[in-house]
DNA sequence: TATGGTGTATTAAGTAAGTAGTACACTAAT
DNA sequence: ATTAGTGTACTACTTACTTAATACACCATA
């Protein structure tokens, strides 16, 4: 699995772990019943302390996203689309809450805020088609 | 002028301080050549350490949004409307910027994500509205 | 030039978050 | 039972952030 980790970019590296994953889950690059890299590997190749990957699939794991059998592995769960489209509205919810607070907060108007997002959007889509 | 401070909600103090100030100026309730509260003054009604406040007024100078006439006080800077847009811009975008990358990571498309922002700003109005 | 009001530099204490080390617990298969 | 593979609990170190204490620097004015 393909999982890049920028060690001087101020995200904590086990966030960067969930982010990168719980992607992966939520876009369908990993299924039901898809082992994840042991704890260990994942720890050596990242170069990182198992313990930082653990914490990492806890969080998932506390999101519902993952199962862990100890012992044996780490799994994706078995998610119905209903409950990942909640776990999606639910993490949606949250950050573009922050936004839009901040955006009120500065007077911006609930047009501009859109157009932001759109720009952001676009931004995103031109970057993606460069590197394909 | 009208400033609350939650101690229980484990945002820093200085950052609700910047935040709100900044809102007033933003929105107008603060204009050119205002005087701001004294740093001891708004350190002891908030009974927090003046140099909790004076760290705020350092964030909300580097911003341009104040200028600092040591031995006199805090006045807020003579802004440009442009120079406010700017500076508005600047601070929707980084915060949209995240919000964006979120979404998109999630996979969730442009138009849920407008859908998601529309209905915050909805339930902001709704709310104040109540206020009132 | 003394004074009282302003903001601030420096230092330190307290706290929380992130990461790592080590030893342990669980499972399957031999 | 033993072994080799899995994840984890506990502990501690480091770092960054927040806040506070103290002493200092600047300015207007009498």
């Amino acid at each position: 699995m393909l999982l890049e980790i920028d060690h001087h970019s101020g995200v904590p590296i086990y966030r960067q772990v969930i982010r990168q994953i719980r992607q992966q889950i939520m876009t369908g690059g990993l299924k039901h019943e898809d082992q994840l890299e042991t704890v260990r590997d994942l720890a050596a190749r990242l170069k990182v302390n198992p313990m930082t990957i653990s914490k990492a699939y806890s969080f998932l794991e506390a999101e519902g996203l993952v199962e862990r059998k100890r012992g044996i592995g780490l799994f994706v769960a078995k998610v119905r689309k209903g409950q990942l489209n909640q776990i999606r509205a639910k993490l949606l919810n949250s950050i573009v809450n922050k936004a839009a607070i901040t955006a009120i907060q500065l007077g911006v108007s609930e047009d501009k805020a859109i157009e932001s997002l759109k720009k952001h959007y676009k931004e995103y889509n031109s970057k993606n088609r460069r590197q394909k």
